[in-house]
RNA sequence: CGGGGAGUAGCACAGCCUGGUAGUGCACUCGCUUUGGGAGCGAGGGGUCGGAGGUUCGAAUCCUCUCUCCCCGACCA
């Protein structure tokens, strides 16, 4: 994509609505309009990381067996009746009512949507383990939305739900998608942190928020220093139940909680003192098991191979994908601006024509502009006639991994100058070895 | 929902107290000079001053109502 031809509105100051870091960068980097308090149009660029985070999220979940469907934003009332949570959401959920004056409502979640789903279609204990996933916009009138994308009202959830025939099962399950998240997390170039979250009534120990930490975050988590050195992406195999319970395990025993459950006596108890560390944490992801909670009021029923009609027990994974956007900005960024990790990133590279109109220049941007396309090499190529530092600013700004600057300099050397955003090393490369060098790093 | 703040050009803001033809910087257009870290000079374009009502010869400015947005708190992926 070439500048002159993107849509890229990118702002020299940020609106003062915008308070946190990830807020300002968004706006001033063209990723986002608000279009009310808590809801925003998402543009090009910041198009382009939602993309990119669903992609890693729908590959990792389909390598669980996770199967895409898509539910409606709009849900009818009638069946939150019957689960009993129409009385019980508040003024959190939207409520609609169209021309016959029907009552609707715009999702804050699926969880009976999905009940329904499967108490209409699946029968018996041999149509399980079932793990069902959608990728869908929900809606909470939050009292204060705030901080931008990370605290909308309108966001953007993945949200999966699992099947099983009893608690064991589902424990299992539960702890394949408990690795599965660590994986995406890592893969989003996050570290992630799996925390003890409220369990509630129903979910005893299967229950866990996934934090990533940063200054701005709205909670404090308590853990063990040692989760920071586990890692995420195991090579084990988790198709053995032994395996997973091991692999699961060794995340789970480790000390973390969220400073509504800390309780300093437990702190002291199960972490030795060297070990004992707390931060900022926003909340990304959360995992839980709820057992037969909506199977029971909404009659979801399984046949067991005893041919007695059983609740299915199931269980809930969510991720917020569009919060996460800001997420990482929060945790990925300078004062110059964005710092996209690389599976992330709307663009891998950027290229700078620093003398647009330099007939040498021209052509050797072009040149390695057309190269990188022909490469699979997601490529932002800035051939506009803007001053050299104010292309230098955009571009650290916008945050892509990677800079080649063409100017008069490599017009003497035959050099292109590489800078890495996230580190601004800088090194010098002739044509063909840098297509090759960059090519390399991107496939 | 309680407490606080703000709505004036795409963005940041001044003007309001003390009513009298709406301004500055950035951005945008044109010209000249410049050209490896958000250039300089000159010339332009763009605003029913959030909305409604009122006071007044006259309202961005004073009064009343209203809408919206932001911040702190309780609540949340």
């Amino acid at each position: 994509m070439k500048i002159s031809e993107f849509f890229l509105p990118t702002l020299k100051e940020a609106p003062s609505e915008a308070k946190v870091i990830s807020h300002q960068l968004m706006l001033r980097s063209g990723m986002i309009k608000q279009s009310s308090a808590g809801i925003y149009s998402w543009l090009p660029l910041g198009f382009k990381v939602l993309k990119k985070i669903e992609d890693i999220i729908r590959k990792e979940q389909d390598s669980i067996g996770g199967q895409e469907i898509l539910m409606p934003t709009i849900q009818p009332a009638d069946i939150w009746v019957e689960s009993g949570r129409y009385e019980d959401y508040g003024q959190e959920m939207l409520r609609i009512k169209d021309r016959s004056n029907r009552e609707l409502l715009y999702g804050p979640t699926n969880e009976e949507l999905i009940t329904d789903i499967f108490r209409t279609h699946l029968k018996s204990y041999k149509d399980l383990p079932l793990l069902l996933y959608h990728i869908q916009w929900k809606f909470r009138d939050e009292l204060r939305p705030r901080y931008g994308v990370m605290r909308g009202r309108e966001f953007l959830m993945k949200d999966s739900y699992s099947f099983d025939l009893d608690l064991e099962q589902s424990r299992l399950t539960y702890q394949k998608n408990f690795l599965s998240y660590l994986r995406i997390f890592a893969r989003l170039g996050l570290k992630a942190l799996p925390v003890k979250a409220n369990p509630g009534p129903i979910g005893g120990d299967l229950s866990h928020e996934f934090v990533i930490l940063a200054p701005n975050g709205e909670s404090d988590i308590f853990f063990d220093k040692t989760l920071l050195e586990l890692d995420p992406l195991s090579k084990e195999n988790y198709s053995d139940k032994n395996i997973i319970d091991k692999a699961y395990n060794k995340w789970a025993q480790c000390y973390s909680v969220t400073d509504d459950i800390y309780n300093e006596k437990e702190y002291n108890q199960f972490v030795s003192p060297e070990n004992r560390t707390n931060s900022r944490a926003i909340e990304v992801g959360h995992v839980f098991y709820f057992g037969t909670k909506y199977s029971k009021s909404m009659g979801a029923n399984i046949i067991n191979n005893k041919g007695e009609s059983v609740n299915v027990h199931m269980g809930s994974y969510g991720i917020g994908v569009s919060r996460l956007v800001g997420a990482i900005i929060e945790y990925s960024h300078d004062d110059k601006g964005i710092i996209w990790p690389i599976n992330v990133a709307p663009f891998s590279v950027g290229i700078l024509n620093l003398k647009n109109g330099d007939e040498y220049c021209d052509r050797m941007s072009e040149l390695i502009y057309q190269n990188l396309l022909i490469a699979g090499v997601e490529v932002l190529y800035d051939d506009t006639s803007e001053r050299a530092g104010s292309k230098f600013a955009n571009m650290d700004l916008i945050g892509l991994p990677y800079q080649v600057f063409i100017g008069l300099k490599s017009k003497e050397t035959g050099l292109f100058e590489i800078k890495e955003r996230s580190t601004n090393k800088r090194y010098f490369l002739a044509l063909d070895s840098l297509i090759n060098h960059l090519t390399e790093i991107f496939n």
